[in-house]
DNA sequence: GCGCTATGTATAGTACACTATGCATTTAAT
DNA sequence: ATTAAATGCATAGTGTACTATACATAGCGC
């Protein structure tokens, strides 16, 4: 039984994703939006606000990475960071409307990249794909959850 | 049609990455070895050499990526670089006893891990996992491939 | 032989992920 | 009320990926 990287679902996931974030940055790169942007940019679509950690449990990224990606976000004018008038430690991050105006463009990319990620499979395929990936993330996830903390 | 990230092929494909990646790290840490090291040991484990070109090629990494994780091989010992003398530009790497003697612990652990990872799914399902990766990769590379270069 | 192109590496700069850690503020415990 | 624990954010350091670019050597055309 030889280990070859064809054989591998982690190798092949690794490599699916880079694919997938290759071809994101490019599509995405005339509206200046980067790829670790999206999340923010969905979870605030509705022009409310959310703070640093939220925004990090609903991306599934650290609080650091999140930190970062914020950074870059409000320089390029994506969002604004507000203190919390009710707790001083946490600001409220919301969307400029320059990010809001690029929503929809964004959509399009995401749904084109995605159908063209999927245009050699069926109909059931694709369900399936996107079935077994949750699978595989919940067993992996519920073994990053039991570690110590 | 909301594009909510459950039903993003993208997103799920990269979230699953990730956790692979994290476990992956986490039990390779005690043997010195990243993520990274794994395509090169795997092309080298019999003991030959091959350029940084061959390995970007076989690992699906461009140049300097590799030329960062052999860098970081070579200050962990894993690798030695030696000028090829039929081609002064190029260098023939090869594994160290060192790294010759992780090898099978990494084949190990990275079976362990993806059994892990398809734990919940049927024989066939897993199956079906890969041969729906390969696809999406296949579609991806050809969009990559077909740009202008 | 000379010069153009191709090839192999190196380097710089950036994005985005992680862990570890520190600081400030808030909450809870006594 | 004061101390202790928890929480939100920032920062530092690292790994791994990318593009763009520079440089040295190789190979080819003439």
């Amino acid at each position: 039984m030889t280990l070859s990287r064809e054989t591998s679902a982690g190798y092949l996931t690794n490599w699916a994703a880079r694919l997938f974030a290759r071809e994101l940055e490019r599509q995405l790169a005339p509206s200046g939006i980067a790829p670790a942007y999206m999340p923010v940019l969905f979870a605030l679509a509705d022009g409310g606000t959310l703070t640093q950690k939220d925004l990090a449990r609903r991306a599934a990224v650290e609080q650091p990475t999140m930190a970062a990606t914020l950074n870059r976000m409000e320089r390029d004018a994506m969002i604004t960071r507000r203190r919390d008038p009710g707790d001083k430690r946490s600001a409220l991050v919301a969307l400029t409307p320059l990010a809001l105006g690029k929503i929809s463009t964004v959509e399009r990319v995401v749904s084109a990249i995605n159908a063209l990620a999927l245009e050699q499979l069926e109909p059931a395929e694709r369900d399936q794909y996107l079935a077994l990936l949750r699978k595989v993330i919940a067993v992996l996830e519920a073994q990053d959850q039991g570690l110590d903390n």
